[in-house]
DNA sequence: TTGTCCCCGTT
DNA sequence: GACGTACGGGGACAAT
């Protein structure tokens, strides 16, 4: 071991028994040591963690990679460097991320090491089965920690040379900070009140039993079977088929269809919708929490920043992205005593990152003069005054709104106002209300057309910083396939610069509240952010995160700048109860 | 145990 | 014949 010093990048790789590391151990350490990018690895350490067995031995090495400033090169280290940490109080830095080089590299493909490996190195996949890694002192992981080493140090030489100028931009100063970000929201989780998170469980555990036997006394079947299901509505009780399932050609019963047979008024239907609310609710949201709250009353979930095609965040274990829009479960997040949840939203940010894209002239009026785009275009499509357009007509018109400018045509736009917003147009209807809201935007569809002489010549869309999405498809003989890749073309950029404004802006806000006002970020949605901070500083936090989000730096760092103003709406308590 | 399908929650 | 984008996740069911 007296020969570390001569090495200057190290790749670490650890074997766990599962994902959490909270629950799972750690079997192995592995430490990869190379002197200099294009050189191969000089030397594998492996320690095995069973038991602690090699746990000195680790230590000793991870004093040696500190002493020796040895760059630290990982592959989703995020998640090796939280299990290290909270398992043997280990910190280390994460120089480099071969995952985010990858997405930096190519953003819409798959960054798993595995198909990385194959993809750029030439590697067939060196997996082994679950049941293998979950074994210790087992030479067959200490064969396959080898690879996991040794790939993750050739992809970085690879991407270390292959990398344009603005891919490393794009590396250093969006993906970097927002991945160390997101380990630190990680690690501080997202308190959940537990008492109240019981009392609600019981509640949806007996409406659902309740409802449950309505169904049981009618048919006894498994109603959670699309199959049992679809024979017994659709054949031994007579209701009309709506629509057949994709592959298996049964008739369907999914929610969209029980709404159909609900206006219908069939009573069946309803009451498997209601049962399936309360199901749904709690075996994917109430009676997972507690479990991930167990270890210290917060949640703390997983944020992956390489796996959305359009560069938008994902979330997993459990995913806080998905959590319904419903009061009794949204409101369960919220702060310990002394400190309060703080939601900041952008407002109708792909909105006005579309107005600016298309240049739209209207549009770009309403959001410069602080107006409201959903009511001019409900006064537009409805022809009544704006002062004369109700909450109700405002809903339609948000549908009208992000169906059409994403490309989609009046038999969707059909199926989407009654889906999303009970609305019923006929298909005249639905052609009339596109025609007069391309009318009212008329630039839309002459940037819809810009988009496609676009991907067709560059074969892919950049967003405003740059960030690139390959769209083949584009080039395909099928007509479906080349106007999928077009509105794919339409609706990325614009999502992935509102992505990368908010998860910049985050970058900010986190450090500045963790730094002077004894707050951080517990969370992000898409275009909004979560912070947990203390009551004293809640005032201040409002003003700075607002000032952050209206002109996030990375605007300057890339010269990016919009014909609109981004607005922010904060508000403070419980998620969702303002 | 793994893979496919259907379905459903969010944006 | 369909026809906004993008995910994570659970259960049923069949194949292994």
């Amino acid at each position: 071991m007296g020969t570390v010093s001569k090495y200057n990048y190290a790749t670490i790789d650890i074997e766990s028994t599962g994902l959490n590391r909270y629950k799972d151990d750690i079997n192995y350490v592995g430490i990869g040591l190379a002197e200099d990018i294009g050189s191969p690895l000089g030397k594998t350490i492996i320690c095995n963690m069973y038991q602690d067995k090699d746990l000195d031995k680790l230590l000793k090495i991870v004093d040696k990679l500190k002493k020796n400033k040895i760059k630290l090169i990982w592959q989703n280290g995020k998640f090796d460097t939280l299990f290290l940490e909270h398992k043997y109080g280990i910190k280390l830095p994460i120089h480099h991320d071969v995952m985010l080089m990858g997405t930096a590299y190519e953003l819409a493909t798959s960054h798993a090491l595995d198909d990385m490996a194959e993809k750029y190195l030439g590697v067939s996949s060196w997996d082994i089965p679950m049941k293998e890694k979950k074994k210790p002192n087992n030479p067959v992981v200490e064969k396959y920690l080898g690879c996991d080493l040794r790939y993750p140090w050739e992809l970085f030489c690879f991407f270390y040379e292959s990398m344009s100028e603005l891919q490393w931009k794009h590396y250093h100063k969006i993906l970097r900070p927002a991945y160390l970000m997101y380990r630190r929201i990680e690690k501080s989780g997202i308190y959940i009140d537990l008492n109240k998170l019981s009392k609600v469980k019981k509640l949806y555990k007996k409406k659902q039993e309740e409802k449950l036997k309505v169904l049981k006394d009618q048919y006894d079947i498994n109603w959670n079977s699309p199959q049992q299901v679809s024979d017994v509505l659709f054949d031994k009780a007579g209701l009309p088929t709506i629509k057949l399932s994709q592959k298996t050609g049964k008739p369907s019963a999914d929610a969209k269809v029980l709404k159909r047979l609900c206006a219908k008024g069939f009573e069946l239907s309803q009451q498997l919708a209601d049962y399936k609310f309360y199901y749904g609710a709690n075996t994917k949201f109430l009676n997972k929490w507690g479990d991930y709250a167990a270890y210290d009353g917060r949640i703390h979930p997983s944020f992956g920043i390489t796996n959305v095609r359009t560069g938008r965040t994902s979330c997993s274990d459990p995913n806080l992205q998905q959590v319904p829009r419903n009061p009794e479960l949204r409101n369960l997040f919220t702060a310990k005593e002394g400190r309060s949840l703080i939601e900041a939203d952008y407002s109708q940010l792909e909105l006005r990152i579309a107005a600016d894209y298309a240049n739209e002239l209207t549009m770009l009026k309403i959001y410069r003069e602080g107006g409201d785009i959903h009511t001019t275009t409900a006064a537009a499509v409805s022809g009544v005054l704006e002062d004369k357009v109700t909450k109700d007509m405002r809903t339609k018109a948000k549908a009208v709104n992000f169906g059409f400018i994403y490309g989609m045509m009046a038999p969707g736009f059909v199926n989407y106002a009654f889906d999303n917003y009970n609305v019923v147009l006929s298909r005249q209807e639905a052609e009339r209300f596109r025609q007069l809201f391309f009318q009212k935007y008329s630039r839309l569809l002459s940037w819809h057309q810009e988009v496609e002489e676009i991907v067709e010549a560059l074969g892919g869309v950049a967003n405003r910083f740059g960030r690139f999405r390959a769209l083949p498809d584009i080039y395909s003989s099928d007509r479906w396939e080349r106007s999928s890749a077009v509105r794919k073309g339409i609706n990325t950029p614009v999502q992935s610069t509102g992505s990368d404004l908010l998860i910049s802006a985050s970058v900010e806000v986190d450090k500045l509240l963790r730094k002077e006002m004894n707050g951080f970020l517990v969370g992000t949605v898409h275009d909004s952010m979560l912070a947990d901070v203390a009551d004293e500083y809640v005032e201040d936090a409002k003003v700075e995160i607002q000032r952050i989000m209206a002109r996030p730096k990375i605007m300057d760092i890339f010269d990016v700048d919009f014909k609109v103003p981004l607005v922010a709406d904060v508000g403070v308590g419980a998620w969702g109860s303002k």
